[in-house]
DNA sequence: TTCACGCGTGAGAGCGCTCTCACAGTGGAT
DNA sequence: ATCCACTGTGAGAGCGCTCTCACGCGTGAA
């Protein structure tokens, strides 16, 4: 930055120039530009006209330097690299944030803080106002961010529920109803001995998918037993692991729910060695309906997560947030969706 | 954009501020901030004091007006969503580029087309001189927008060689030179009868491949036989036909050399069928080093490639050609890593 | 002592835009 | 005819910064 660039840039067309051309003021094609409806539609067409013809584009920076608003939104990544690798969550999610933003003529700015050093980094970044508003995606429990964002103004929108209670806004799936469903699903199916191997505790996705379990079952008037419910890791040998723990405790599984398609995937692996046909002998629903569920044999049913729908909620919170004088907090929940597939193919009735 | 925001700004310093803080001019604290060394010592400390006083950050509006520049690097992924969901490459690339272009102290503006009308989009965007180059991810063979970019005078690097010849500078990985060890490493083993799965001919990663299939075989003295090289398409499906259709033709295989490891998964689900054991019969290796490389039985021997650092590499070699006044195309290749597992032990010797 | 030179510093213009305010024009009510 | 309200337009200030240019001061050579 010691050097000014010796490029000779290319110098782009002024709002001078196009009003010059349009034989009217700076104002006006401002005006114009910002659609404001105070201008007479004959001038308006002219005033386009000359927009047109010089290929004018509005200059960001002069223009944000007056409106003191950057349009531009950041969405910050704060992963450890497990799932962000191994999960099709995050491009999909970005996708749908990117879609959104777009749309709506924002910038998205992109940070993956992967150090600490990095993630102070990143606060002060945000908190300088080089951006209005931030996405946060996958948040530790214990993580400063929103507070120190919430401290400095600026607006704020989760994905995913936080662990923690929190007063700003979140998109999440519904993650109670989803495994709600999987586990009715797996009752409807003739299953009578549903075990589940669940989430991290510390995690929202893992207590909520609990929750749902549970749900479905006392609403069968099925007792609910501690020694079904096996807590795992999100990871595909923390679900083999558990599956075999299940089997050990209770031999007489006919059914699994695994919070996650990696899980699944690992309990199927679990399950071959220990000779158990799926679905014959015991069925198994997965969650998220990742890639894994269709390369898995057999394949893997699962609750479909609306990721994309996620991006572009979240996305149109925050924006709305930036523009509102009055930010209150909102949450918004997403319906999951069941996609049946062979590993939870109904047993004949007997 | 018609409505001002209602939002009361966290006014922040300026630099008049701190220039009246330290007693100096204006000149002389933007000195100091971008660090000239036109200033006097004693100076410089008593400003350095005063911004941290004041917690004084540059607005980078005001400073882009009069640099014309915006230190931001669009990274645009032009991906039609299959391998950008299931492959954890693009995440891995963005954080490389990511840690490289904060350190640099440039915003990375993140744009995901997803559609026609989005892609033109796109083009004005980066046209209309709000980034000072762009990263173009995953071309089309088609794609006008290297072209355009290069029109409008906008560094441009790509990541991955395009399949048709370009100016444009890019970073790949060492493609032949990874299937190559690959199948030394097979030949190394013990192995004679050697098939590869690859990738589609249209693109560079799919033929570099094959002729590092190639050069190995030449080196070890074997003759090619077409009979033995089955094209695909990257995906576990293809793979999985395609082993099936080199089963047939030359039941005599006793190693495969995959194009990436989600075909090498679906040769690994084939074989098995098959009743060929992974390896004592038929030794497998793939490319990618993929999460799915662990997640197989047995797990995949595979070409690992420097993923973060080709996001480092070509973020570099962007940053460099934004401040360079002579854009020089560069080319940068990686090398690859082999990384043995499973799938390829070799015999035991006979 | 005088002059030239270089170095550190300040004054001020200006980047392209928005937005307030003033003003001219129009038309309806008095 | 007079006044008022209202609408459309233009003039101009100013956002925060960089950078050129001029200036004053100290230093070394003439």
């Amino acid at each position: 930055m010691a050097q000014p660039s010796g490029r000779t840039g290319r110098t782009s067309t002024t709002l001078e120039e196009v009003a010059h051309l349009a034989g009217v003021s700076r104002a006006t094609v401002s005006r114009v530009v910002n659609g404001s409806p105070r201008v007479s539609p004959d001038i308006r067409v002219d005033v386009q006209a000359a927009i047109e013809q010089l290929a004018y584009v509005p200059n960001r920076a002069a223009r944000s330097l007056v409106t003191r608003r950057s349009d531009s939104i950041a969405v910050v990544i704060t992963e450890p690299s497990g799932r962000l690798f191994s999960d099709p969550f995050f491009p999909r999610l970005l996708r749908g944030i990117s879609s959104e933003l777009a749309a709506r003529e924002r910038q998205l700015v992109l940070l993956m803080p992967d150090s600490p050093a990095d993630e102070s980094r990143t606060a002060e970044y945000l908190t300088a106002g080089h951006v209005d508003g931030a996405l946060l995606v996958s948040l530790h429990a214990d993580d400063p961010l929103p507070g120190r964002l919430a401290a400095a103004g600026i607006p704020v929108v989760l994905v995913g529920r936080p662990p923690k209670g929190t007063k700003a806004s979140y998109v999440d799936v519904d993650n109670r109803q989803g495994a709600q469903s999987a586990v009715a699903h797996l009752l409807a199916g003739g299953r009578r001995v549903v075990a589940t191997i669940a989430g991290p505790k510390d995690m929202a996705a893992g207590t909520d998918r609990v929750a749902g379990y549970r749900d479905a079952l006392t609403e069968a008037g099925i007792t609910l037993d501690p020694s079904l419910e096996a807590p795992s890791d999100f990871t595909q040998q923390g679900g083999a692991a558990a599956m075999a723990r299940l089997l050990a405790a209770r031999p007489d599984i006919d059914a699994v729910f695994a919070a996650s398609d990696l899980m699944a995937a690992g309990a199927l692996s679990t399950l071959a060695s220990a000779g158990r046909r799926v679905p014959q002998d015991v069925a198994v629903v997965g969650f998220d309906d990742s890639p894994v569920a269709t390369s898995t044999t057999p394949q893997l049913t699962s609750v479909r997560q609306p990721i994309e729908a996620m991006g572009h909620e979240v996305a149109r919170l925050l924006v709305d947030a930036v523009e509102a004088a009055d930010p209150v907090p909102r949450r918004v929940i997403l319906a999951t969706d069941l996609v049946r597939r062979a590993s939870s193919a109904g047993r004949p009735s007997p």
